[in-house]
DNA sequence: ATGCACTCGCGTACCAGTACGCAACTCGGA
DNA sequence: TCCGAGTTGCGTACTGGTACGCGAGTGCAT
């Protein structure tokens, strides 16, 4: 209350201690401005709105989950590492799961890890194929975390016989079974690609930035 | 008001009208309530939660979406037209993509869908590998949808460069072209697959009821 | 008929996110 | 020293989902 009394780091901090703390449903506005000793609103002037607080938080925790590093042998050892990585780092945070369904994730960390893969891409694959190879890696990361935390919360019993099947779709070896099915495809593309995806794809190339 | 005023069914055709209408954001509890003429919490009668209502609008719209069949011939070509066409409804539906991501579609309709490309999956790949294979394209159709969707909004001018890159890697061909890695990479899986995925993909197997 | 259990519609109220705009405070000139 | 502009904290209030429980209407068994 006094004049200055928060600034943007200190509520991306706290922020983040709550989620760390377990909760990210108990990160609320309003919690978070309690537990700063400010009312609700002024948050507010800190932050455009609580997914800006979240890209945020998720950059933080991101850098905390694991440290990158790039491969230049075994590869697909490598990808499936790093996929498994991130994996576990969305289903493990509810908040990083929100914001990588939400927008593209651009802030510092994702980048350097987005990098690294990027080259071991580019080495493994070449040039050209390696920025739709890393969509379609990131893609399938994404999509089966996402479906995984979907299906995290019924726990069998309450699952109609249905659903409980598809969860058994959702295990760490599926994960690895199917992304491995996914780079032994990339691997073995037809040098010769249909020509408009290749367009495409080199289109793409030519504006990514790496190193 | 009177009595007996409003039953499940007109609950969920009404809200199937308004999301069809265009607006998945306008599907308002309390719009909605107002559009049949009764109070907010009158609804709660007939469905759980708003989530509840969803599931079954949902299993409309996909009735509504597009007709399944079975082929014997061209399997990755059939594959890749159903994903084309889940994919294309997941995007254009908001309403469908947050259900996907909520929890396993068991929907009649859904299951219809499921089955028909489960068949595809047996003949063309073998009852044990199917189960595997349907989960990693099923995965990688939803997870493409959601990253798609998640970007729709921002129009280019408004995205960084790099998101602006990221936004590059959402388009028709990507997709097609990152499932066809994937099931290029299927039809070439090892027939002498690491014990453990495969004890794992046949246990659930045996337990999946097609036809 | 009549009483009782059950079903319905709904008023009230709480939580979460956040738009709007006031008022207090700070600071760089004049 | 004093002022106007920009900054900051916040009260108020609106939207959306939904828990809780009341009281009226309904149908069946007596």
């Amino acid at each position: 209350m006094p004049w200055g009394s928060i600034s943007r780091e200190q509520v991306i901090e706290a922020a983040t201690r709550i989620i760390r703390s377990g909760g990210y449903e108990s990160m609320t506005i309003r919690h978070l401005a309690e537990e700063l000793g400010v009312a609700p609103m002024s948050l507010y002037r800190h932050v455009r709105d609580k997914d800006d607080l979240l890209d945020e938080v998720v950059d933080r925790l991101l850098a905390g989950a694991w440290r990158p590093h790039v491969s230049r042998s075994k590869w697909k050892e490598w990808v499936a590492e790093t996929a498994e990585r991130l994996r576990a780092f969305l289903v493990g945070q509810p908040a990083a799961m929100h914001v990588y369904l939400r927008h593209p994730v651009v802030s510092p960390e994702a980048v350097i890890r987005m990098h690294a893969m990027m080259d071991v891409l580019c080495v493994a694959l070449g040039d050209d194929a390696a920025p739709e190879a890393y969509a379609a890696i990131h893609t399938y990361t994404i999509g089966f975390a996402a479906l995984e935390a979907s299906r995290a919360g019924a726990s069998d019993a309450e699952l109609d016989g249905l659903a409980a099947q598809l969860a058994s779709f959702t295990t760490r070896e599926q994960f690895s079974s199917g992304l491995h099915h996914l780079l032994r495809g990339l691997e073995h593309a037809p040098v010769i690609e249909a020509s408009e995806s290749r367009a495409s794809a080199r289109g793409t190339r030519s504006q990514v930035q790496l190193h």
